[in-house]
DNA sequence: TCGCAAATTATGTCTATACATAATGGCATA
DNA sequence: TATGCCATTATGTATAGACATAATTTGCGA
């Protein structure tokens, strides 16, 4: 017998949750304050508080002093996306691995793309690149890392690991931007991907931040029949 | 002026936070029994708690009774992505709304798809349609609803308002698993869509969950060239 | 020596209290 | 009437103490 009783603080999260996602409170409407919950389940209003702030965190309340807690826009469907590094899913699964560098190159940034990473005349490291799952071609990459976030990056070895492999051990990033779009297979890249040319690609282009400074930028070009993203969400 | 000092719960979060994430704390260490951290910022226990709660529920650490708290496995790159339901998105950036409901359907389940969401033998609402931005196509669904979760939409008119949105409004959902993929536009896809057949599009397969029963299956076929998903992580 | 029970210890939750902060509304004064 | 100050009130953060729970260690007894 395992009763999983929830904690109270739970019980009153989930009631009130349960209350704006049936629709019993509508955005905009008051929550009742906290002296009143505190009241109503007999707690104190730690208790109270510490049912409440999740939910703020989460976004489907607002707080304001004096005023109260409300009930926030609906939120939209945000699901947790896990967008690990091409080298670690596919050893995760049991295939062989590889990457293999086409070109690697430090240049002084002079397209859009390089100064908004790097600033005017800053300095970055070009990388292009094929991820290899089971000796076939899965992903190209083309990347752009900044040598004044990453002065590392200039001695390491992308020969034998992915550079967003290494990235992932070596700089702890706090902001990450992905946008997923489908586009043809052209040119190189098609070729690299031994795919016909306009075959369905899925795009994933990567902005990755360090606090305040921009870390990498890398657009990853995978073969639209063979990788797909997963993305899920659970509350229960 | 504005001196945004961080709270005492937050400023050992990060303190943290920023050791693991720097290395300096690798995975399977133990951190700080919470009465050293209490000693260490002169601080109370529950403020201690405050700071390790949150690091727990981001699984950025793992708690034992008795043992202690310890630094997990590097965690993937998780970032949050908004998958709206299209009228909302369409609508919330300026542009003019419409579906068009092409078939709509009752079946008793038989195919393999069917059964999955409602089991062999149940009844589903089969449904196919198109989203238009500004009167141009833009995504392709067909869609199963599972008839004894969400008996009410066999009443429903979706010649209207698109499925989708009458369902976030209608059913909470507690589960949500999407597939995202890239795929060539075919036969009536292609045509409904306006596009060349073979074209790049951005395909969303989703399966929706209410506690353990199923909801609805629902697969949708974007333009390549007129959509995109954006997913963003921050922490700071 | 083995096995089990009790003591120990770290986390989990909760309470009662306190002071800080922000926003509102009313009152008093010009 | 208009302005500005202050009391009120709800949330934000923190403390100290209490009891609960789980897991390990210790020690006793067979």
């Amino acid at each position: 017998m395992k009763p999983p009783t929830k904690t109270k603080h739970q019980q009153i999260r989930d009631d009130i949750e349960q209350q704006i996602r049936s629709g019993a409170l509508r955005p905009g409407d008051r929550i009742p304050f906290e002296h009143e919950l505190m009241a109503q389940y007999g707690v104190s209003r730690m208790t109270v508080n510490k049912a409440l702030t999740p939910l703020d965190d989460a976004g489907l309340i607002e707080r304001r002093k004096r005023a109260g807690s409300f009930v926030r826009l609906p939120r939209l469907d945000s699901t947790v996306l896990d967008i690990p590094d091409v080298q670690h899913e596919i050893t995760a699964r049991g295939e062989a691995y590889h990457f293999e560098l086409l070109a690697c190159a430090v240049r002084t940034a002079t397209t859009p793309e390089e100064i908004e990473l790097a600033g005017a005349g800053g300095r970055v490291l070009k990388l292009e690149g094929v991820h290899f799952a089971s000796a076939k071609p899965l992903a190209h990459e083309r990347r752009f890392i900044s040598l004044s976030a990453v002065p590392e990056a200039e001695a390491v070895d992308f020969t034998r690991q992915s550079p967003g492999h290494w990235l992932l051990g070596v700089v702890p990033w706090t902001r990450v931007e992905n946008q997923i779009s489908a586009a043809p297979a052209e040119g190189r890249t098609a070729a690299h991907l031994r795919l016909d040319e306009g075959a369905a690609c899925l795009v994933i282009e990567r902005r990755t931040w360090r606090d305040k400074a921009r870390v990498t930028t890398v657009r990853q070009v995978f073969d639209g029949a063979a990788y797909r993203l997963i993305a899920r969400f659970d509350h229960g």
